[in-house]
RNA sequence: GGCGUCGUACCCAAGUGGCUAAGGGAGCAGUCUGCAAAACUGCCAUGCAUCGGUUCGAAUCCGAUCGACGCCUCCA
């Protein structure tokens, strides 16, 4: 087996991936608060957690992949006066915030169908665990992690010597509060939220009792309580945006070390954001594009896998529709060449050339140095224009595709398919006008056929095709 | 204010000490064609933000400067 390099948060640096098991990975990723649609940069996370599972599968480990759906709202402030999304969202739609959770997570698990991104093996819900989460924060209670204010149990953060080292963070030069409102009876400006109460005057449609008083859990208790329930209290690969590092899974290590003891994770993966021309796409702002918004402007959503496919995860990438474009024609032309080299295949047979495994053994290479997508589509089409025959081509364009996920597979060799009479009739006609040098008429007719969605292609010796626009 | 990331052609982008700096898109020229499309062929960075430094050798390492972006309790 080929090794494979990540690049691991922790470190900064490229390590080579060894399991805590022999062949299998367990992998948790961060997934959405369903409480509105994901936009195209929420889900360029999922499509990097997709590369990173595929290329663990191809690596032939069995993978274990955990994904939380949030769907307990958590306040946008500590104040009282405080939003919860879930809550806003609900009383936006006129429906309960369990409604707009199902709702959101259906139209969720929809747009990865989409883009082709493997589901999880296990989607838990943070309503689910609710147990769970309070063990831990019992947990913590009982070894001393905690302090009680007006308005939750707090993580005191001082306590935990090593809070911070994933980021790197200097924690003298943050300043608290920068841009959210946050309780003023906490310790210290990093401690967070373990549970937070219900609003003293205020029923709220999610709260559940606690040994410390009838709340909610905090934001980061969910994610630690659940990939330890299923995944162990030390397993191999948590990922998230980068946005993710210097708070929410910061404070993820300090409450699963602080509870557990030991390690908790061996690899942080996080990927970068998709920006456009004002900087990054946020959901607050209003505004914001989803899968559907490039459906209905024609774009398929493999179109959109192909663009993201053309960077690094590491590297933000700016989303225009001009470089759509760029990347919808890219991925057309691919499919042509694929379908023309289909065409050519005589009969398909199983195996690689010696020639054509060195392009896999550089594929591997790529993809295996932390995720080099970029490069491994590159030589996705040195392959097509090398001089390697059909049959290579395919079983490597295949191969690949396990990887790429551009249903490569699908794409038929051009075919006649179902031409209308009439449209064969005026193609009939112009050829004739062709042949008697009318070439006005023989516009005119070509015009005709367009209009009614078909294109006609000339061929040598007069002989044409027909194909729907 | 602090911390972090990044700057490679018209656009997207790979390459992180040593062969002519991948690949895609767009464009241009040619072959073919009555025209067009497709296809094919060719062209498109003596240079990697700028200025210094280290080195036999730098896009790659170090420093400074300029610029862009992200985070500092909603966030992918």
């Amino acid at each position: 087996m080929e090794k494979l390099f990540l690049f691991n948060t922790l470190s900064r640096q490229k390590e080579e991936f060894i399991p805590i098991e022999d062949g299998k990975a367990g992998m948790y990723c961060c997934g959405p608060t369903v409480y509105n649609f994901a936009h195209i940069g929420n889900l360029r996370a999922y499509f990097f957690e997709d590369i990173l599972k595929r290329v663990l599968l191809y690596n032939g480990f069995k993978v274990k992949h955990v994904m939380n759906i949030t769907d307990v709202g958590h306040l946008v402030s500590d104040d009282d006066e405080g939003e919860d999304k879930m809550e806003k969202g609900a009383n936006r739609e006129g429906k309960t915030v369990w409604e707009i959770a199902e709702f959101y997570t259906e139209a969720f698990k929809s747009d990865i169908a989409m883009l082709n991104i493997i589901p999880p093996t296990i989607y838990c819900k943070a309503t689910d665990f609710i147990k769970e989460q309070v063990e831990m924060v019992k947990c913590l209670d009982n070894k001393g992690y905690t302090y009680s204010t007006n308005d939750g149990v707090y993580f005191d953060t001082q306590k935990f010597p090593e809070y911070g080292k994933l980021a790197l963070l200097d924690i003298e030069g943050l300043e608290e509060g920068k841009r959210i409102a946050f309780s003023d009876e906490k310790k210290h400006k990093t401690d967070f939220a373990l549970w937070k109460f219900s609003p003293k005057n205020q029923k709220r449609q999610m709260e559940w009792e606690s040994p410390w008083g009838t709340g909610f859990p905090g934001w980061h208790i969910e994610c630690s309580a659940m990939s330890i329930k299923f995944l162990g209290r030390h397993f191999d690969i948590h990922c998230g945006g980068v946005d993710h590092i210097p708070i929410h899974h910061t404070n993820e290590i300090a409450q699963a070390e602080a509870c557990t003891g030991e390690k908790f994770v061996n690899y942080w993966l996080h990927g970068e954001f998709l920006i456009e021309e004002k900087g990054k796409m946020s959901k607050s702002a209003g505004e914001f594009l989803r899968l559907k918004t490039l459906v209905d402007k024609g774009y398929s959503p493999l179109d959109y896998r192909y663009f993201l496919l053309m960077t690094h995860y590491r590297k933000k990438i700016k989303f225009s529709f001009e470089n759509l474009d760029a990347a919808r024609n890219g991925f057309q032309n691919l499919k042509n060449k694929l379908k023309e080299i289909k065409g050519a295949l005589k009969d398909a047979k199983e195996g690689l050339s010696d020639e054509a495994t060195k392009y896999r053994t550089k594929f591997i290479d790529s993809i295996n140095d932390d995720l080099n997508i970029g490069e491994g589509l590159a030589i996705l089409w040195d392959v097509l224009k090398s001089e390697l025959d059909a049959n290579d081509k395919i079983n490597l364009a295949n191969e690949f595709d396990r990887i790429l996920g551009l249903d490569l597979a699908k794409i038929e060799a051009e075919q006649a398919g179902d031409i209308p009479s009439e449209v064969i009739e005026l193609a009939n006609k112009r050829k004739e006008a062709k042949a008697a040098k009318d070439f006005k008429l023989a516009d005119e007719l070509r015009q005709q056929i367009k209009d009614k969605g078909y294109e006609l292609l000339d061929k040598k010796g007069g002989e044409f095709d027909i194909k729907p626009l």
